[in-house]
DNA sequence: GTTGAAAGACTTTAATT
DNA sequence: AATTAAAGTCTTTCAAC
């Protein structure tokens, strides 16, 4: 990681589908040194993938929630089975503490928010919240 | 968003840097097709942005943390711009409830959660919990 | 809205420094 | 590890359906 590494990174982090050429101009080197070191930024895993954000508003998605789940005893496992089979849950972490896991729920309006919640009534209890703004919509580690 | 624009999106959500070529093969249909429908689907807002994904850990960030926020008396709007001063703070939303705000936070190690936490001493009380895994890692919303 | 074809642009390889 | 140049491939435009 040098500061070559540093401006493609930053500049795939505008517009992952720029071409080589264009990065390559705006680094000041070539493209096929481009396209080796983006390679080996893949190689070593500090590149995961090349993703495309798509706006869940555009997609109906209203509303956001924020929902720690507490798994009812024994059924750990089921619940962390349940939320990867929920399509509207489309983030989520196991963490330490009482609640074992909390996650990012999508829903097209805030009537869909209890029939979703019912469906983990007998595997565990639930703590929502409704997200009103994103301060920090999702940015890259510092590197 | 017909079911070609669905296949598109699914190709793209594999690798947003797939060529217009391979992507129309794929679809069976042309690339000027391709292009044109990508392009409406970034004008309406679907596509959001063409990102790229790192891997914190590859970057040294070997924990994450979930952190809720409770502001202090007077002190909302300005925890919110400590928080989005932060760079270790990659995402954070503003929720309803007790809690204003949660976040989600990397660390090289544990040994730098405290420090980390106590700069935000005098704005907000905290409650952190550690990433132990990601059943869902981020996936795209069902479209 | 989609296609095919041609011109133009980009990517990749391989030889070189 | 980076560069140049050439061959190969992809993208874009546009006339036509």
């Amino acid at each position: 990681m040098d500061e070559l590494d540093r401006t493609i990174l930053t500049a795939l982090a505008c517009d992952a589908r720029i071409s080589w050429k264009d990065l390559a101009a705006g680094a000041g080197v070539s493209s096929p040194t481009i396209r080796d070191r983006v390679k080996r930024l893949q190689d070593t895993g500090v590149i995961q993938s090349f993703a495309v954000e798509l706006s869940p508003a555009a997609l109906g998605y209203a509303l956001e929630a924020v929902v720690r789940f507490r798994p009812l005893p024994g059924k750990r496992h089921v619940l962390e089975q349940q939320i990867q089979d929920t399509s509207r849950i489309v983030q989520c972490d196991k963490i330490t503490g009482e609640d074992g896991f909390v996650a990012r729920m999508l829903l097209k309006d805030i009537g869909e928010l209890d029939p979703l919640l019912e469906t983990f009534g007998r595997t565990a209890t639930t703590n929502t919240s409704i997200v009103k703004s994103s301060p920090v919509r999702m940015r890259l580690p510092p590197f």
